[in-house]
DNA sequence: TCCTTGTTTCGACGTCTGTCGATACAGCGA
DNA sequence: TCGCTGTATCGACAGACGTCGAAACAAGGA
């Protein structure tokens, strides 16, 4: 098979890449636990919908009130996942007045992002 | 945050990406739960650490006997985690004589950083 | 003040997940 | 061929998770 090759390529562009811990060196038990939290907290559907739904949002915020049409599920459950995703540290919220605003912290999604950035060009069908 | 720019900007090369990051629109209900399929396999700190020894092992893989030794737990609780992983697509494996390797499909990992990176400036209020 | 609307918390329920020991399967060497 | 080592699967179990309806809390208006 072409492993043997794979992974010289994948040495190759590991000396490359700067910026991807995982790729680079063990994680440690500690870390692993604190990234796994984040990572669960987006292991959800309607989690990673909220989020994109918030982010995506006009102004970058976005009310409670306009994150529970879209969904099947009811408010309760919304106002949950919310609270998941805020206790994971990817999103902060405030009230102001009658209604509650979310937003998409992003040193958080970039702390996650470039912990996966892998060698780019490398095997598995990456073009390049 | 001089942190997140500098991820942002090395990131630059990584346009290749095949999705928009999910800060630009709403995911829609499928990408949503294929999506988080991936996300739930990160959201274990045994297979984070799995992750991060396979990817920063010597030659981009590890053979099955490489990984057990880290870890508190079973062999065979090892051998879920890594076809958790497999299943999610995020590593692939082979069997070559007694030993089995697997290694990290650097394409799934960059298809989640993308999907993760910020806009710099976006929502910057998040200092907040 | 009371009522209405927006949001969170509570308690309960069924399902999913991580873990184990026991066991089966796959190659290699004697 | 047999036995040994490495790996995967099976079956079971406790705990975590997503969901709901009911109820509590917060803010504004009549």
């Amino acid at each position: 098979m072409s492993n043997l090759e794979l992974k010289v390529l994948d040495q190759d562009a590991e000396a490359v890449a700067c910026c991807s811990p995982m790729v680079r060196e063990p994680l440690d038990e500690e870390a692993a636990a604190d990234l796994a939290k984040m990572f669960k907290a987006l292991a959800d559907p309607v989690r990673l919908r909220l989020l994109s739904l918030i982010a995506s949002h006009e102004g970058g915020e976005a009310c409670v009130c306009d994150l529970t049409g879209p969904f099947d599920v009811s408010q309760p459950t919304i106002s949950h996942h919310l609270k998941v995703l805020r206790e994971a540290g990817l999103v902060g919220s405030e009230r102001r007045g009658t209604w509650v605003y979310y937003w998409v912290l992003p040193a958080a999604l970039a702390k996650l992002s470039s912990l996966l950035q892998a060698p780019a060009g490398a095997s598995a069908g990456a073009a390049r």
